[in-house]
DNA sequence: TTGTACGCGTTATCAA
DNA sequence: TTGATAACGCGTACAA
């Protein structure tokens, strides 16, 4: 088990050649503490001369830090793929992570296998902090972070977490924008097709469709399905269909679930948006790939990814930050 | 500086707890040596009594091995959030690192200081190998896989780095099947908008439209751009029709530079396929959004990134793999 | 089958 | 301002 490489120059081998101690060229290397500009340069020289790289297996042992933090992403193949927002919160997470000189390190759980590798190495102490991207509440990986108090921060709002801080968007207000611009734009039967009432965010989404109908809200015309998923869109559409014919106006729970009533609108002879108007949520991939693209809630992804590494760095300066709401912007397209 | 958890047990309390000495508990942990099935018992016990979980940092020193693997995604932002094959690379990559036991720790390039950083991560030693996606040929962080003689592989073939073997696929077969088919179907006077004729890819993707096209290619249709991108699409593309009105057939370098030359076609005034067929490359996110859905060259994704894994696993363990040519499919859609 | 003792490459403490 | 020297936690020859 030799290592295919040349031997790798130590701070021994550089003190050797310039003749100081390993504690001079310590104390050169992280600029802490006292060293003779003449000592420094006989230093620098030598650590060009051996080639001499940093060994961060030994330091990250006796710093007791390693100066990575975790992007754990756990989503099904499929969103992996497509939903922009992921990338987005990687791209603001890293660039924040970045600024304050630690290593991102990404880590994708698309199997149960995968769970367990990765729980296991945020354990292993691999990371000092860890941003976790749309996980469940029962979730092998947030369970790992939360016995080992490993300083994190959840993108999205899972129940049951209480000791993780979260970034989350405001869904309630966000549906109450939403449902009002379909009230105000002529529709008189609005309906809803709600999803994953058990999660806040389901049940949020429901209260700002609510809030926004006042007592107009009439809860014949909302239609519930555990996901959020195109599949729960075409039947609780044709659902809705069956209950109120003459509706004219549908708040779907995201813009998967509004792709799938779009379909269940066509197959049933209504055009989108002059006979149903339909709304969405998220802005993800589906909100352009719909005919005519949905009108949604455009999610801040890299505002959030931003927000998400802030509050795992501020654990790491010992302090214990408060969850973060971000605002969010409804981008109007042509499906309502 | 202090750490915000409690102390963490190590093998010397699993080993008092059991009675045993350090070097029967490593063993134990391990699997290595002999260890009596009464000890193992005893030190099984000990571990969940003390909440035992290795140090990796203290195992990463002494055995001068990591078990984790990176994998460098080194694309401009847009590219990184869009393209679907990217997220394909990932997933077979991750695969087949996970099923030999080891971690892939994802590194994202966004920016000159991220390559300084990823660069100076590898340098660091935190990774026993790494798979770098779509680097180019002056690159930093190929630069530091070189130098520090990391075992590495490219998804894609940057010319200059015949230490590091790559991934690619048959760019001259799949352009031959693509222009023989676009001949095949009717089509008279056949241009190429080639890109990046100073890559392999391109360079490639132009051999095999000559070849397709025998005794009838003519030079003059062929009309070049250095990007793969929508806006070479649309500027060669309108330079292929003021050099060629009764073009009928276009091969286009990349799908990016055929959503490009449909939309100057439309400005023409010409259909897309009625008037002119046209094919892309690579069944990025383009080929769909596209209207008509595009024809073009399907990448394996998922495949090249199990490749790559399997060259630097092989690597690791001693060999020296030769580079790899996969072979790719066609998709027909709508627009030739 | 088990225990002892050394080494991995750093950083940090403290006396000089 | 510098140099010894003690950790850091683990794997592993080697001896028992």
């Amino acid at each position: 088990m030799t290592s295919p490489g040349r031997v790798r120059a130590t701070v021994h081998d550089v003190a050797a050649h310039a003749g100081v101690s390993r504690g001079t060229v310590s104390r050169a290397l992280n600029g802490t503490g006292y060293v003779s500009a003449e000592a420094r340069a006989r230093i620098e020289a030598a650590i060009a001369e051996v080639g001499y790289v940093r060994n961060n297996a030994a330091r990250n042992l006796v710093m007791r830090k390693t100066w990575a933090i975790g992007f754990v992403v756990h989503e099904p193949h499929q969103l992996f793929l497509e939903d922009p927002n992921i990338g987005g919160i990687l791209l603001g997470t890293n660039a924040v992570v970045a600024e304050a000189d630690h290593q991102l390190v990404v880590l994708v759980v698309d199997s149960d296998d995968d769970a367990a590798r990765v729980s296991s190495y945020l354990r292993g102490g691999f990371v000092d902090g860890a941003v976790l991207v749309s996980a469940r509440s029962h979730d092998q990986v947030a369970d790992a972070v939360e016995e080992i108090r490993l300083p994190a921060a959840f993108v999205g709002h899972p129940e049951g977490r209480p000791a993780i801080p979260y970034v989350g968007i405001d869904n309630r207000a966000a549906a109450r924008t939403l449902t009002t611009r379909l009230r105000d734009t002529g529709r008189r039967r609005i309906g809803m097709l709600a999803s994953a009432l058990d999660r806040d965010s389901g049940a949020d989404r429901l209260a700002g469709f609510r809030d926004a109908l006042g007592p107009r809200f009439d809860e014949h015309l909302v239609v519930a399905d555990p996901l959020y998923s195109y599949h729960a869109g075409v039947s609780t559409m044709t659902e809705l269909l069956r209950r109120a014919p003459d509706v004219d106006g549908v708040f779907a729970a995201s813009d998967a679930v509004a792709a799938g009533a779009i379909e269940a609108l066509r197959s049933a002879g209504r055009t989108v948006p002059d006979d149903v108007g339909v709304v969405g949520f998220d802005d993800s991939a589906w909100a352009l790939r719909c005919n005519p693209p949905l009108s949604t809630v455009h999610q801040p992804a890299a505002e959030m990814g931003r927000a998400a590494a802030r509050l795992v760095l501020e654990q790491l300066e010992g302090r214990t930050p408060e969850s973060v709401t971000l605002p969010t912007d409804v981008v109007w397209r042509d499906s309502a």
